[in-house]
DNA sequence: CATGAATGAGAGTTCATTCAT
DNA sequence: AATGAATGAACTCTCATTCAT
């Protein structure tokens, strides 16, 4: 009961922090979203700050399994693993963008360096599998010679810039704003199919 | 001298709203920071909210005129202008990086309707021109056809995605804290060969 | 001991309101005279103007019971009415004169329309059963044929003028600063004496 | 011009004072409602509180030439002093029911003892007439033994009671809020009549 | 274990006033 | 003589947090 109640004030602050941002978002509001105490927040977590801590590492998990999964897998050429992760990396973020939202929050915010820190930790290990892969790839002169690092800041930030705003993802669309794109499945494809059409462009040989 | 002041507060609200968020920064934080008297902000802007218009219009002109001039020109190829674009886009975006971090970290805010709306529109003309110049190029054949809007999202989110967070950016970058990419030409020629590569390849015909 | 901070805050407020005016009055005077936190007052009310509103509807049952009571008394002539009225009247605003100053200061005050509002229906409902009580005596041809609504102003704004100001009331009974007439019993009896006079003579026939 | 000023600004705050209260009243308010710069009022009056001061001693003469020159005229009955008294008071009070209405506010409110102190000079003179007339009738045994002082409060009291606040009194004349009773002649006569009435019956023997 | 009451700090804003010109 | 800019103090109100129960 008590773990239950955890996780339900940290999906209810995973919410409220994407709408209204961490700041902006109120102890009491949480708490009355919630339907629990005001007090709750700081005897379970201690602090607004460590809540959002709680947050960061309770998600932490994010695509781990899967990218590790997926390096791991010996049958797989790297252009196919590529494709893989894009349709993960899609999937996951599409399920739950508010938390996504919330992590790219901190990242723009300086302040609450440990935060930062947490968040970037989650990065990296990522980063460096999605490395790994494209300079195997390089190597086995299937990938071109490209940028391994911007070739990462294509993709996610490709996706990232759909998925940050769902206002300037329906300008994009042109859409009104009745259109949620999260929960469109039409969407999902066409990201997919785009994603896969400019990295495969850039990446692979002829 | 009265506008320089008013200039001046604007630029420190870039900062501050660029390191601790629009909501984490105090108006007493702003006053000190530029040296003034708490009463300036209400003064001269009338509200802490209204600071943040105010600074979204000063700097709302952003690549309006350069876009306009680039998208009229005749006597380019489309990939020139595309070229021409990302050089301008990415040189305008490191000119300030600080400005640009603030209009995401409210873009990701879905509160405060009236700064969104404001900020959606800036966006909103540059995307149009670029939209325009893809589809001459997929009429006249030089280029593929691809998801216009989806490849700005790529264009914008590559750029986003290595601008938002200096440490974001260092981690990608395999750099210390201490290497700012906003102010390396090493890094600005790169990022612009990048997204060359990229948008080529995905853009253009053979 | 809820409800007696609760109390206690309002009569506070009442004794502040009525030397201060409600402008007058900050909230950090009213919570350090009341021995709270500052907070306390939005914590328990909201805010200073539902404070305002709180402490109108605390006190507006005012003479609402005994008014009722009178009116509906059968054995008693009209005169008989009017007399006791005037008593309990002077009664209920001598007993806590603060409140009394503090409504009329809001009813000069055209500003806080809702405020205005409230406090009107209190002395509307007042003067229905007094002006009833008038024309039942006319019709019985008890009284002359008077102005009824004047002749509330006279009986109300009578007690009024006495006790609106301490500083006032001392300058007409010639007494110096010292001399408290709200608790004086002599001034009492000498106000009813004088307004019963005024009304029998005004109001009943011969 | 610059006494006109001063008077204009003067009449603006006995509008605006009348209107929100001295605390209601902002000495930009002020301004920009009398058209004039923001440091006028300190310029001309070196604080908002003796602006104050400054409308009560500009206003101060009040009704003093006519009440002397009533009480001195030896052709007149006392209860014609009376009567004329009465049709004056009601005309001054009418003309200009706003500053009557500023002064009362500040009679409600303890603070500011030095402009109380002026305020009540003010009364003082006038009751001392008044005072002095129905004494003389009373010597003369034309008068029946009244209570002088409280003779004065509600003669004083009933007017008050009507002018101070055009709700209350639309309430009493059962009129709506576009009803203003300072402006109707009938309203007038009907108040002068009903004074005269109520102080005849009181005040004159048989 | 859980809570409603209570708190001090700090938020944005407005104020009367002053000062350089 | 007159003003627009600028100020510091104080305003109401909200905040994250604590504490007695």
């Amino acid at each position: 009961m008590t773990v239950d109640k955890k996780e339900h004030i940290m999906n209810v602050a995973i919410e409220l922090f994407a709408e209204k941002g961490f700041e902006g978002t109120s102890v009491r509001d949480l708490a009355a979203r919630a339907d629990v105490n005001v007090a709750m927040v700081n005897y379970y977590f201690g602090s607004k700050d460590r809540l959002f801590e709680a947050i960061v590492e309770y998600k932490a998990s994010f695509m781990r399994g899967k990218l590790d999964e997926i390096e791991a897998d010996t049958k797989m050429s790297e252009i196919q693993k590529i494709d893989l992760i894009i349709e993960n990396y899609v999937a996951k973020i599409l399920s739950n963008p508010s938390f996504h939202r919330v992590l790219h929050q901190e990242l723009l915010v300086s302040e609450r360096e440990s935060m930062h820190t947490n968040i970037l930790k989650i990065f990296m290990r990522n980063i460096k599998t999605l490395r790994n892969i494209i300079e195997m790839g390089v190597k086995k002169k299937v990938f071109k010679k490209v940028d391994p690092e911007l070739t990462m800041a294509t993709l996610i930030g490709t996706i990232n810039q759909t998925m940050l705003s769902k206002a300037m993802c329906n300008v994009l669309m042109e859409k009104d704003g009745s259109f949620d794109p999260y929960t469109d499945p039409h969407f999902r494809q066409r990201l997919i199919k785009h994603l896969k059409q400019v990295i495969h462009a850039y990446l692979v040989k002829e």
